[in-house]
DNA sequence: CGGATTTTTGATAGCAATCAACAGCGGTGG
DNA sequence: CCACCGCTGTTGATTGCTATCAAAAATCCG
């Protein structure tokens, strides 16, 4: 379906710099897991590591495929999904900038990591990153304290995909959305219906019928098609909840 | 629902053995995320911990509650567990001897736990832990794999949530409960029909509908209440894959 | 054996999937 | 400029699966 990521620019690093000139104008330098390092640390962990961009549609990991790096993201947006023997998908999380996507000490990845936007990371091979985050382990200290908000969020997910109907689903998304944007009354949609059926566990016609009818109960408005106004977060939020 | 557990032993510990006298006979020494300590590591964090007996049925951790203990598990066996609002149940998670149970790093519970059998436990106060595992990098990065292995576990079983039908979940299921097991055809249920569909996101009756499907089919046969017998592990592993 | 609990089975209803048609939007080219 | 096309999203009709409600059967336990 698609094709693999083209590697964007030439490795980075070299002299050690107080602060590696690659890190220096980093937009996630003081937000990604590498804010934990001091200049010496980060100066090592970025001559691992090299800049990677993906146009939205490519992607980086392959479920059940070596997975051979991990990284940062610097900016846009990725899907991790799974599928079933007969291709059903079910998007298990969404990676932001300055998270940390890949799978450290696994030989194979256990989902796919798709672009859903131009991305653009900062990735590291996976066994050298491993020997790093061993020999370093404030880094690993960070990457479990991440992992640990993974986990409570994919365990919070499987509530909503196991207990809750199509309208707590589509309302509890919304809710996730704007609580991460917090930007206003308004939010910019950054899926498509398919995605959000995707992350759902519903079909596109659900997700469409459970936004109407959140519209016509007057709780949300749609000024374009990927915008959504919350007129009333508190009924929006006790549908939430289920 | 359930009340609080109650503390089985007087704390243990005390003065520097080789090998702590509570860890010498504890089963599962070798496996759970104590094995990766030195014997003065051992010492130090066994100086930490009590046993802790728990009835079936009794709730070690409460949904959104602060979280004040951690621990292994020694026997027995525990749900992870969250509520919606109006009550519904989705199980998270099954807890089994050697796992470890509890948030460190974070203030409250995200889920309860509770004893789906007579259990004990090995527990700390997270405190205490987290200020241990801070200091012994190499329990942070045993946690660390325990964390991405169960985070893994966790979105593999959003798929069968998001996107598999009753019969599919209940063949995974089997087949999850098989492979850990692992002792010849027929396997023990732990569990009760009710919990079965807890973890699946089905109600009890149409596990039992599912059960007697795949029963007909000749896939597997139910010798008595608590048992199952794979007669064609092929076709159920099929059917499992979606 | 008897009563309580769990499980199975049956009947029905409701919700979401599926199948199908239509509307809105953006881009292309005549 | 506007007709046409492809794509995404909405709406409608119908089907099918699972939940719900109800009752019978099996199991457990004293």
């Amino acid at each position: 379906m698609y094709r693999d990521a083209h590697v964007g620019e030439a490795p980075v690093g070299g002299a050690a710099f107080a602060l590696p000139a690659s890190c220096a104008g980093c937009p996630v330098r003081s937000s990604a897991i590498c804010c934990v390092l001091d200049d010496s640390g980060l100066t090592a962990l970025s001559r691992l590591g090299r800049r990677v961009t993906l146009a939205a549609g490519e992607t980086l990991l392959w479920e059940g495929e070596e997975a051979v790096t991990v990284g940062n993201v610097l900016s846009g947006m990725l899907k991790l999904s799974t599928l079933t023997g007969d291709g059903r998908e079910q998007i298990v999380g969404i990676v932001h900038p300055s998270d940390f996507i890949g799978r450290p000490f696994g030989k194979d990845s256990p989902h796919s990591a798709t672009a859903l936007t131009d991305t653009t990371l900062c990735v590291f091979g996976r066994a050298a990153f491993d020997r790093f985050a061993r020999e370093h382990a404030v880094i690993g200290q960070a990457l479990l304290e991440r992992t640990l908000t993974e986990l409570d969020r994919a365990r919070h997910w499987m509530l909503l995909l196991g207990r809750k109907s199509a309208c707590e689903r589509v309302a509890s998304l919304i809710v996730e959305i704007a609580d991460r944007a917090d930007d206003g009354p308004a939010i910019d949609l950054p899926l498509s219906r398919q995605q959000m059926g995707d992350i759902l566990g519903l079909t596109i016609e659900t997700v469409s019928r459970s936004l109407t009818r959140l519209k016509r109960a007057g709780i949300i408005a749609l000024p374009s098609l990927r915008r959504i106004a919350i007129n009333r977060p508190g009924e929006l939020r006790a549908i939430a909840e289920g």
